[in-house]
DNA sequence: ATTGACTTGTAGCCATGGCTACATATTATG
DNA sequence: CATAATATGTAGCCATGGCTACAAGTCAAT
C-alpha cells in the first residue's frame, strides 16, 4: 500500500491532484475536439461541437465562453470557433496522448471499442512518466 | 482514429461515459477512504476523513450525508461514520480495482510513487476488459 | 464544575457543468 | 422576398463540490 509512511498532507496531495486534473479535462476535451471538426470539416460551429461531445448547444456555448477567457479559442456572434495557437497546440498535446493510451489498451489487448471509451477517461490522468511507459511498451510490441 | 465510421451519437456516448463516470468517483474515493481509516484507526470521524481527502470537514460533512441518501453509509450526530454492506462492497471493489492499476504501473515501470497518484485517476476509467487486460500483464511478470 | 481544545454542524458564498424554454439571427427554399 | 428551418444566444433553473465564518456539542483536565 503506497499509503504506508506518508504524512496526512501527502496522501491528500495525492486527491488533490486528481481533482484539480478534473478542472482541466473538459478543456481538453473541448480544444481536442474543436481541433477534429476543424480537420473533419473545415470550421466548427457551436452545434455541430455541442453534438460531438454529447451536451447541450447551451452548455457547449457557455463553456466555450470560458475557453475564451482562458485564451484557448476566440469567437465572434454567429461564426465559427477558432482556436488560438495556444489551444491549438493544447488540443496537438491532447491528441497525441489520447492516441498513446488508446493505442498502448489496443496493444495490451483491450478490444478497439472498449479502448477508445476507456482512453478518454484516462488520458487526463496519466503524467509523463506514464505516458513515456505506455511508448515504450508498443515500441517493444512492435519490434 | 476510433471515431472513423461512426454516427454522430456514438460518438457522444464516449464523453456522456466518462461524465458519468465521475459522479461516481467522488463516492469511491468516500468509501474507500472510509474503509481505510476503519481499518487503520477502528473507526471514521468526519475531521479524519476530511484530512485525509484534502477537503475541509464542510465539504466531508455534506458529501457523506450525500452518501448516505444513497445507501452507503450510515451516520449520527456526533458519531463516526459508519459503512452499510452495500458501502462496504463498494469500497472493497474500489480497493481491488485501485491495487490493480497501481500494480500494474509498477509493473510497466512506472516509479511508486507516480503510480500512486496516477492509478487513483486512472482507476475510476478502467472497464472490466481493461482490468482483465492489466491483470493478465501482471501474471505474465511474474512468471 | 468550569475552562479550553477539539470536533461537528450550520449558514451562506462561489464556480462549474448540466438542463429547458424562449428569443433572435441566419440561411435556405419555395 | 417571405417564410420555414436551422443556428445561436439569453434567462434562469438544478446538483455537485469547493470554501470561510461562525455556532454548538463533546470531552478532558484542572
Amino acid at each position: 500500500m503506497a499509503t504506508k509512511n506518508m504524512t496526512l498532507d501527502q496522501e491528500a496531495d495525492v486527491f488533490r491532484k486528481t481533482r484539480q486534473d478534473h478542472s482541466s479535462e473538459i478543456a481538453e476535451d473541448y480544444v481536442e475536439a474543436i481541433a477534429q471538426l476543424h480537420a473533419e470539416e473545415g470550421s466548427c460551429r457551436v452545434t455541430r461541437l455541442a453534438r460531438r461531445l454529447g451536451v447541450s448547444h447551451v452548455t457547449a456555448n457557455r463553456t466555450v465562453t470560458r475557453l475564451v477567457a482562458r485564451g484557448l479559442v476566440t469567437t465572434s456572434p454567429y461564426q465559427p470557433i477558432e482556436l488560438t495557437e495556444l489551444g491549438k497546440t493544447l488540443a496537438e498535446t491532447a491528441r497525441v496522448r489520447h492516441e498513446i493510451v488508446f493505442q498502448f489498451l489496443v496493444a495490451l489487448g483491450v478490444p478497439e471499442s472498449i479502448a477508445n471509451a476507456d482512453s478518454e477517461g484516462i488520458e487526463h490522468h496519466c503524467s509523463t512518466p506514464t505516458l513515456d511507459a505506455m511508448k515504450h511498451f508498443c515500441m517493444k510490441r512492435k519490434n
